[in-house]
DNA sequence: GCGCAGGGGGTCG
DNA sequence: CGACCCCCTGCG
């Protein structure tokens, strides 16, 4: 991966697989904002960073040589090679060609976890733009302002927090998951220890109450580095039942086997392809 | 214009 | 399997 800095900048050269809008609109984070086509903003790890694409190069905006190194480089999983990922998926399958060609520049983001288990609670039962105002106005009353932003609520931020100071943000039932969630995360440090097994590490997750199968296998995938995690909701039992078995009517546990049979260890890189597809291309298949 | 179903990246009892 | 907290949409 060759960058260099630059004027304050981190200039990342000739770089594969990276679109912005493929990274931060396909559904793994919420706290982005589109500037333009080509240039997002994203609020991770208490820093705000402006990021542009131009030609095959990414300007990281305003950025530290340090902060890559430890904090982006890892963020946007640039030790990846994905073009062999989506060359390896891609094998014998029409399907999934049409799905990486769709958002060819995706790439898994490496977040920081008690967002994510935070932010995927909130997601459940729920829609984009209101996960997103929630998490947005949760951040501007709890999170560290950071220029005009402010970052998500760190733990300690958060730990002291009741259900009616929950309230304005009208998270509805979710409140209560929230509480356990913080509750849980406070007394146990090592609740999402990223030395564990996927296993050990799913059951402490599925142990937080309005944490089921799906947020779990999100926060696996989206900030555990559990690639093998295929995350099932309605869209993904939707997109694998259409395409995949002929518009037979399956259970989730039934497409998580199907998952793992076909795509093993790389099932969460096709999650996120076939999930991207089919919520952008529905019309065009029901 | 308003009121009222219907449903949204699920989970619990 | 139905209810859920709340918001938004579509329809009469």
């Amino acid at each position: 991966m060759n960058y260099v800095q630059n004027d304050g900048n981190i200039i990342l050269y000739d770089c594969k697989s990276f679109t912005l809008k493929d990274i931060f609109e396909c559904g793994q984070c919420f706290r982005y904002e589109k500037i333009t086509q080509s240039k997002y903003k994203i609020i991770a790890y208490s820093k705000a960073l402006i990021l542009e694409k131009k030609g095959n190069d990414i300007l990281f905006y305003d950025c530290t040589e340090k902060d890559f190194e430890n904090i982006w480089f890892d963020y946007f999983d640039l030790n990846t090679d994905y073009e062999a990922i989506k060359e390896e998926l891609s094998e014998n399958d029409e399907i999934m060609k049409n799905a990486v060609a769709y958002a060819e520049g995706i790439r898994l983001l490496n977040q920081e976890p008690y967002e994510c288990l935070l932010s995927f609670i909130i997601s459940q039962n729920n829609n984009i733009p209101r996960i997103i105002k929630i998490l947005n106005s949760f951040s501007r009353l709890y999170g560290k302002k950071i220029g005009e932003d402010y970052a998500f609520p760190i733990l300690d931020d958060i730990k002291n927090i009741t259900e009616e100071d929950l309230s304005p943000f009208k998270m509805g039932y979710r409140s209560k998951y929230i509480l356990d969630a913080v509750k849980k995360l406070t007394d146990d440090n090592d609740l999402i220890d990223l030395s564990l097994s996927t296993e050990q590490l799913k059951n402490n997750l599925l142990s937080v109450k309005g944490v089921g199968n799906k947020v779990a296998d999100c926060v696996l995938l989206f900030s555990c580095k559990k690639r093998e995690c295929f995350p099932v909701d309605v869209w993904i039992n939707r997109v694998i039942s259409k395409l995949y078995l002929k518009n037979e009517t399956v259970t989730n546990n039934e497409i998580q086997a199907f998952a793992k049979d076909k795509w093993g260890d790389k099932a969460g890189f096709a999650q996120q392809y076939l999930f991207n597809y089919i919520r952008g291309t529905s019309n065009e298949h029901i």
